[in-house]
DNA sequence: CTTGGAAAGTCAATAAGACTGACTTATGCT
DNA sequence: AGCATAAGTCAGTCTTATTGACTTTCCAAG
């Protein structure tokens, strides 16, 4: 019995090796949202402040029904969010070209500062452990993600468009 | 000019990948967790009793000061979710033997029944990613990972110990 | 053997973030 | 004209986490 060893072991695939992943995944999480959040707390923001501000900095000109789709909240959530980030001046809220129901939702200048703010704490974390790791790794790395994303269905990520045509 | 180019750029390593790499990890945090969320939404349980039942099933016998550490919460919020799993036995609680003043966690079997429900349906979404990605992206998903949760600082992870002795 | 500190547990008040449910306004579309 | 959609709102509830203060039990050093 040359094959004994089952597919699972073959590919690291114990329920141990798989514990030990998904563990890594709760830590590493918190490790790219530690800087952010102590950041924002001078702000009197929250992470869903955050999760906010990246989206529609990611997706400029972005509509409610998009961002509520890409963060998965009910509107009640989101509107109190970003009630007050209109009101601080950070999103700036545009009525739709082509449907006047639309709200398009970009950064202000101070909104991308804030954006800037935040990511730079992410991204300089991110880049010391993909330095570190090396681009094989994070090759890998980004492959593993995409394929756990993907498993959520195509419910997630799904039609978030840019419309850049909607913004101008 | 031959080398023209950054070391950034060699490693990939642009605002634009880390961005990409950060939104992966929202993504992908959000499917390991979905399963886990609705299938506690049933026992009235949320996200922080999971987390409790990991643990302690990951480090048996270890004290509440270990479990403070590893979560990162305040014991105030920790006492009430362990108060509820204790009372509904899926938690033990045993004094210790070299310190009285400590109190060591275990699952009761009731617990290891929800831990293993639970994990289970993590598992198979960890499974599937893995082996569509393959044991060498899975190797330098978790060296990422890894190199992440390290630049925590020492802070975390620290002393978790699984303090066997004191289970016996 | 006393005293200071550590481990655990508790009570109370507060806040963020998310939820359900119900409802309005404005606009698009048939 | 009438229904559906996008957005916004009000009200109430829930979970999780916070700070602050305090108690009980126990260890350990003087």
């Amino acid at each position: 019995m040359q094959d004994k060893r089952s597919n699972q072991q073959i590919l690291f695939l114990t329920d141990e090796q798989l514990r030990l992943g998904i563990e890594a995944m709760f830590f590493a999480y918190k490790g790219i949202t530690i800087d952010p959040d102590n950041i924002l707390k001078n702000y009197s923001y929250g992470r869903a402040h955050h999760r906010a501000i990246h989206f529609i900095n990611s997706y400029p000109g972005t509509t409610v029904n998009n961002l509520l789709q890409i963060l998965g909240v009910k509107k009640q959530s989101l509107n109190r969010v970003l009630r007050s980030l209109i009101m601080d001046g950070l999103v700036e809220v545009n009525i739709g070209k082509i449907d006047k129901r639309q709200r398009n939702l970009i950064l202000t200048t101070k909104g991308k500062d804030l954006e800037n703010k935040l990511s730079i704490s992410q991204r300089d974390r991110m880049r010391l452990a993909y330095k570190a790791a090396g681009p094989d790794a994070v090759a890998g790395f980004r492959t593993v993600l995409d394929y756990i994303v993907e498993s959520n269905g195509t419910e997630d990520k799904n039609e978030i468009g840019l419309d850049s045509e909607l913004l101008e």
